[in-house]
Order: structure tokens, then C-alpha cells, then sequence
DNA sequence: ATTTATTGATTAGGATGCTAATTATTAGCC
DNA sequence: GGCTAATAATTAGCATCCTAATCAATAAAT
């Protein structure tokens, strides 16, 4: 789903301006927050267009990641619809809705656990992860290219700004 | 509504791994596309939870913020509802459906444009002012305390690079 | 002047996310 | 053991946003 953003920043003058009437508005802090929420909102356009057309969604795709085999690197990964749901800051709800289409349409597949049986272990299926291994090469290119204005150096400086405001919004 | 995004974004390292299966993966630009994704989305929970305790939502504040008028600047104000779905980049069903809400709770009131009358004109009604006046305040201490962690020059760098960013997407 | 195309707003129906309630299983406590 | 509480997943119903189709009014072309 989209979400309502302001396609035009206003100037950085009415802003000052309208902090004179109300006083709480900081113009700094007013237009690094509208240009966050519109940058993000952008790049999320990009990558909804680019997903509707390979037949998949931002939140199917994002499922499919976290199930994907991680060779070699240390990182741990989800593997029941709980974990899924805390790894992806959505509720559990959310979680079976995509399960469902994805076993649906055979990426995945959902295997009690004999040693709980609430629980449920869900993995990706050889037709899964085909499917990643072909799409990724071309979202890695997408992302790479979404990034392109940036230099090595601006990269690393956004990620750092980025985290000190995911870090005040999460307190 | 919410988006899916990742809780905690994979260290360095990983990238750096996963490049070697993925050569198309540059790990500097997924790490701040990911760190993008994320701080845009925890900023919206942050906004959506204030917004939720007020009896309005993220959608509906924003129409109202455009329809306000701008003392002094000499920013554009929309006042249709083609106008407003331009302004907002969403479609103008999304609009129609928001003025509906708006309209029955007395903030908004739509009129008929004489001139052309395939044209509805939209305005804050004073109960609608009122609203924003007592509300805008408080939104407005919220948004510079999620840029809290960040001092003047950062949010002016983070404004340039996030352009940047906004700049290719719209491409 | 009449036909045709365009524009503005709305309606209908769909997708994705939510919360709250439900069902099944496990764990804790006398 | 047997009752209560907690946990896992699902279901039901809601909100927000979408696209496509519709209706009314205007503009353009012959």
C-alpha cells in the first residue's frame, strides 16, 4: 500500500515563516523530517512497481528474504510465524495472511513441530528459493541503482544519521 | 496503515558475504536503502500512535495541513480535490474518500465551484481550524524531538542526501 | 450545432495491514 | 493430578490506500 506524502518540500523560507506563528515548528528539524518521510516514501513506489511486476509483494518478497538459506554468514534466521513476525515488525496476523498466499502459490511450505505443537516451522520451497535466486540478481541491481547518486562516503553518513532517528523513534 | 520492515538490519559483514553469492549486491547501497526503509517507517509508527490519540489519522492531517491557510508565504495552497490528490500523490478516489470523513465530522466543507461546475472547492471549516491550531503545536514539539539526536548540520546533510535519493527514485 | 474527447469527482471492488477474539497447546502452581 | 495462566497460530472484521469503471460538465473539431 502507498502511503500520503507531500510531493513538493516547501521552502525552507516558509517554513521560517510559519515558525514565527507557531512557535514549536523548527524548520531544521521540520524539513530533514518531510524529506525523510518523502525519500522513503519514493523508494517504496520504486520497489512496489518493480515487484507487481514479477507477480510478488513488498511484504511476500520480504518474507521470502528472511526465509532464505543464509550460507556461510553467522546471521541468524526466522523460522516460526512468531519470529517472522518480531523480524519484520509486523503482528502475527499480518504473517499468516502472507503465509497463506505464499503456500498458495507453492514458495513456501508450513510443517508442525512435533516437540510443540502450537508451533509451526515454515521453510521455503525448492520453487522458493528458484525464485528468489532469479530475482534478486535484479533487486540488488534496482537498490544499487536507487542509491547511485550517492558516493561510498554519503552512504555510510545517511546510515549513520538514519539510525540516531530510528534509535529516538524507538525510545 | 504499516509497512513491513526489518527490525534489525544485517551487520556489515553479512552484506560483505552475501556479495559473494550475490554479485550484484553492493553492500553499501543496501545498507542504506535498508536504514531508509527502516527510519521511515519508525517515524510513521511514531507519528501514526500521536495521531491515533487524537481522533484523526495520518491521511486526514495531511489534507487538512494543505487546506490550511498560509499566512504570509507565498506557498501555493491547494483547494480541489484534484488539486489536494497532486499535492499528496495519492489518487483522487483516496482523496474523496478522506473529504467524506472530514466533511462528516465537521472539519471540511465542500462547495460547488460556479465557473466550472465539474470543480468542487474545499476549506477548512472553524471547527477544522481549531482543530489544527490546538493540535499543530504538539505535532510540531513531536517532530523536533524525533530529530532531537541530530544537530542543525546533520538534519541540513541528511535534507541534501535524502534529495538525492528522491531525486533518482522519481526518475 | 453536434459529435467526440477530455477533465473532475465519485463509486465499486480489491489488496495489505491492523486489533480483538478464538482455538489449541504448554507451563506453572497448589 | 487439576486448575489457571501464558503462548502460538488463526479467524473475523475494520481502516486505508489502490485501480478501473461511471457520471457529469466542459472543450475541441468539423
Amino acid at each position: 500500500m502507498q502511503r500520503l506524502v507531500l510531493k513538493e518540500i516547501p521552502r525552507y523560507e516558509c517554513l521560517v515563516e510559519a515558525s514565527k506563528q507557531f512557535p514549536d515548528l523548527n524548520p531544521s528539524a521540520c524539513e530533514a523530517f518531510m524529506h525523510l518521510r518523502r525519500a522513503g516514501d519514493e523508494v517504496s513506489r520504486v520497489m512496489d512497481a518493480h515487484f507487481s511486476g514479477h507477480t510478488i509483494t513488498h511484504g511476500r518478497f520480504l518474507m521470502m528474504m528472511l526465509l532464505l538459506e543464509k550460507k556461510g554468514t553467522g546471521c541468524p534466521r526466522p523460522s516460526t510465524p512468531a519470529e517472522l513476525a518480531d523480524f519484520a515488525s509486523v503482528s502475527r496476523a499480518t504473517i499468516t495472511g502472507l503465509l497463506d498466499t505464499l503456500e498458495r502459490d507453492g514458495f513456501v511450505r508450513r510443517e508442525p513441530n512435533p516437540s510443540d505443537r502450537r508451533q509451526m516451522s515454515v521453510h521455503l520451497t525448492p520453487e522458493g528459493q528458484a525464485f528468489m535466486h532469479t530475482l534478486l540478481p535484479v533487486h540488488f541491481r534496482l537498490v544499487t541503482d536507487l542509491m547511485g547518486n550517492l558516493s561510498e562516503s554519503e552512504r555510510t553518513t545517511l546510515a549513520k544519521l538514519l539510525t540516531k532517528i530510528s534509535t529516538k523513534a524507538a525510545a
